[in-house]
DNA sequence: CTTTTAATCTATCGATCCGATAGGAATTAT
DNA sequence: ATAATTCCTATCGGATCGATAGATTAAAAG
């Protein structure tokens, strides 16, 4: 399961997605437009910041932006930053391989091939998955 | 992320799938070959159990089987019982469907149609991924 | 140079889940 | 009876999660 984060997030880069090119958002716009907790999506913006997904500019008038263009970034980018790696498991994982823990062999464990399977599949839909789809299919306001 | 449950489950099932027709097998060998902590096996298997994976008999002599042909078991059902569902949000959920918690509206949610798209190309892996297979294509003994 | 508006940082909180263990009760073959 | 086994309940420490509060820093506007 994705975490609340993570779907904050994809709602909030979304909508930075839709309005790109029309200067910074504030914190509090975002959160209005994503439904978010305020200061819950504060951390996650800054997380996302932090992670090179967003650009920011403090003081009157700052707020974030996409840091590249809403093309450029997938939904498995901004899951990884906030979820971790998309793989069911450390030893399925191409971006943050680690053998499983208490597992005897990777090379001859029985569930590994599956787990790789199941990791391709979802990688190739989410790396696939730009913002700007997204923004683009999304009705333009969520009147909310 | 697959929990340590649904590895260990995994694990177990398979290798009751090679020992398939040997009659049942004891918690404390089962735990031995998929190397797990027995008594946390225990309430793995116990589970597995309850939701009709798995058949027991008691006393003496007695143990787990599997409760239908290797062949009739995929990983999804394995992971659903231990994990709960595949999909990345509950909306995306066919098996266990909800609207998310907090979201304003599912028809109109911009992130929904990916994590649909996620959830089948997941599902389409681990639905077809049978503990047979698995079995078949492990090396019969596992040394440890 | 003061005020206002914003991002940034740090700390904390309760709830829930996770991996794991302990101990006893029930059941069955010998 | 006894030994071997599943079954049931309770508990534990630790981690994670969603969320909030408050103080600090930066920048623009007046």
């Amino acid at each position: 399961m994705l975490s609340r984060r993570s779907r904050y997030a994809l709602r909030a880069l979304i909508h930075l997605a839709q309005r790109e090119e029309d200067g910074p958002a504030s914190i509090a716009e975002i959160a209005r437009l994503a439904s978010a907790p305020r200061k819950f999506l504060e951390a996650i913006l800054l997380d996302l910041k932090n992670h090179n997904l967003l650009v920011s500019s403090r003081g009157r008038s700052g707020g974030y932006q996409l840091a590249t263009a809403a093309e450029a970034i997938s939904f498995a980018d901004v899951i990884r930053v906030l979820d971790g790696p998309l793989a069911l498991a450390p030893c399925a994982s191409k971006t943050a391989y680690r053998p499983c823990e208490a597992c005897p062999d990777v090379a001859t464990c029985p569930v590994h091939p599956a787990l790789v399977a199941a990791r391709e599949a979802v990688a190739s839909v989410l790396e696939g998955w730009t913002l700007a789809r997204a923004a683009r299919e999304a009705p333009p306001f969520q009147i909310s």
